[in-house]
DNA sequence: CCTGATCGTCGAATCGATTCGCCAAAAAGC
DNA sequence: GCTTTTTGGCGAATCGATTCGACGATCAGG
């Protein structure tokens, strides 16, 4: 069933069809009506490659993910729903590709058989080989996350070095003085992974500034390593009274190392911290944290590359977002020695 | 540029750029190597839309996904990131729509629009009416899970039923008499969400088949809920020694009212159930449970859908995951009374 | 009553690939 | 050496939509 079809049934043109639909010149209001009777009799809809191919755009987002080989992470999982809602709002579909490093066929695929109107690039590195490619094909995108050379992209991103640095003030405020941060994989931290170096920064000098003592280690992203990483930090670093950690994955573990070692919190030992929202919710007591605004990151990134693919010339916009800390109960007094 | 450029190029028509490609038709070795190296040179790729336009397919799968205000579990997503993989492998691309209901625009863009060459349905309802539009178009879809109609349709699942029953099996033999299944949301029952019911029914027929006690709950598929409904059954039912659950994410819940009453696993209390691999082994002590084994499901449907695709008439295959029980340290003999 | 503008519709070209039929040159057969 | 077959390549049609130029009908102005 095709545009030709709803033509001869209507007893019109193929191109008065078109317009009908269109809106694009005017068409009488009896040949309109006839025309959508028909339209709606047998659910006529445009076939997509045929209109793809003459106007030259896809109605279609990519949205590149990291392979399912690195277990995604709830946050990750919530962007990608988001995104996918937000272009579904926008009546655009989305093409996911799973790929990591840079000449990944199903990334080639999309980019240069032009299948998609624009591209999201989620877990970029410092320097990642795909936003070249991005640039070389003339593809309009933006990435989640900054590399190093931000200021000729277009990005949206958390500011993990800020809201880190908020967690500090606020754990100062509450007379600590020995706070260490948690921070992620020691892989991720060598790839030269965004948020892992901007939460380091912001940490130092967040502590510096308040002339804190201040202490950071790595720690894997699951719950085993987190209750590793905890029970060591009691054991070699007794003067520490308080933690920040941007790990969402390692909280279960560092609950329950915490917990074993019959820590209450927040009286002996206080936390807090960057994660999406559920994490910080089941953490018991429930964690202090600025929810990772992973909805408003999604409809964000759609936005700023819908408005990338209708003016590729315009100087690249950025969104840098800086949640509130939700005060919940892990975080209080430092305990009195 | 398109094959008119390369063609142009090297030299020759663009039939023969296009043959050089497929292999459709003999190509001098001389010429082919002529056209593969402009080729290689622009980096050129054949425009999808317009292949997809002659050829009558996308090269693409639509992969139906619950909307993101239902929060999805961490088992939905891992099989997400599975069936892009399988597909990639296959050089085929994943379109995302979020959609719950039918006349969803997303689902009818991409069914009518022609955007795909068959569709992966997640989270099927017993009757669900995407499945009576996707036959009507005659597109060829796979089901997670199955509807009240099995027959008819392709689908692959994991059987709840069987795994359910055969946990019930291993708690009898260690010595349990009195055995509680916590099933999922009496929301997702009272939808008849199809793995809470045959959980329910392998439960019921294990258990009577064993002459043991038998309770079934439901419970919110999250950790506060199961913290509250683990509380109640031991407040209520203090004969039950065992549970066997399905409900993954009321899993730290669960674990955490155990503690929280000062029960300890396996000694006191034993649990099993069906889970993703993760979920099993961050609980404490770590679960006796059959793996969702989402990779193969999400490879699996992939296959069959390529299958169906393939040959649309040929009678539906159905693939019926029943994954092993690992046994971990969360299910020992009954307590003695 | 004739001319010029306006309105609605139509036909044809176009997007970029695939594929069928055909033709010329080279190879094989007698 | 001439016919027949094979081979390699070319031109044109095609997929289903959009869009531009044109054309006939209606209407207003002189």
């Amino acid at each position: 069933m095709n545009i030709g079809e709803i033509a001869r049934r209507a007893g019109v043109s193929r191109s008065t069809v078109s317009y009908a639909l269109s809106g694009k010149r005017p068409v009488t209001e009896e040949t309109r009506g006839r025309i959508q009777a028909v339209i709606d009799e047998l659910g006529y809809r445009p076939n997509a490659a045929a209109r793809a191919l003459k106007e030259g755009r896809t109605r279609t987002l990519g949205l590149v993910i990291p392979p399912a080989s690195l277990r995604l992470t709830d946050m990750q999982l919530s962007f990608v729903a988001s995104v996918v809602e937000a272009a579904a709002r926008a009546d655009l579909d989305v093409l996911l590709s799973p790929s990591g490093g840079d000449h990944d066929r199903s990334f080639e695929r999309i980019v240069s058989g032009r299948r998609v109107d624009g591209v999201i690039l989620m877990e970029i590195r410092l320097e990642d080989e795909r936003v070249a490619r991005l640039q070389q094909a003339g593809l309009p995108f933006v990435t989640i996350g900054h590399t190093a050379h931000p200021h000729g992209t277009c990005w949206v991103d958390v500011d993990y070095g800020t809201l880190i640095a908020r967690c500090v003030h606020h754990l100062a405020d509450l007379g600590h003085r020995q706070i260490a941060l948690i921070n992620r994989s020691a892989e991720l931290v060598a790839a030269g992974y965004g948020p892992a170096h901007r939460a380091l920064q912001g940490f130092t000098e967040a502590a510096t500034q308040r002339g804190i003592g201040s202490l950071t280690v790595t720690c894997g992203d699951d719950a085993a390593a987190g209750e590793d990483c905890i029970e060591r930090l009691r054991e070699d670093h007794p003067e520490i009274t308080a933690a920040v950690t941007l790990n969402e994955a390692a909280l279960p573990g560092i609950q329950r190392g915490l917990e074993r070692a019959g820590v209450t919190v927040p009286r002996d030992f206080s936390i807090a911290g960057v994660a999406a929202r559920h994490w910080a919710e089941d953490f018991r007591p429930q964690l202090t944290a600025a929810d990772v605004p992973t909805l408003e990151m999604g409809a964000g990134a759609v936005d700023l590359l819908l408005e990338r693919i209708a003016a590729p010339e315009a100087s690249p916009r950025h969104l840098l977002l800086t949640p509130p800390i939700s005060l919940r109960a892990s975080t209080g007094p430092a305990p009195i020695r």
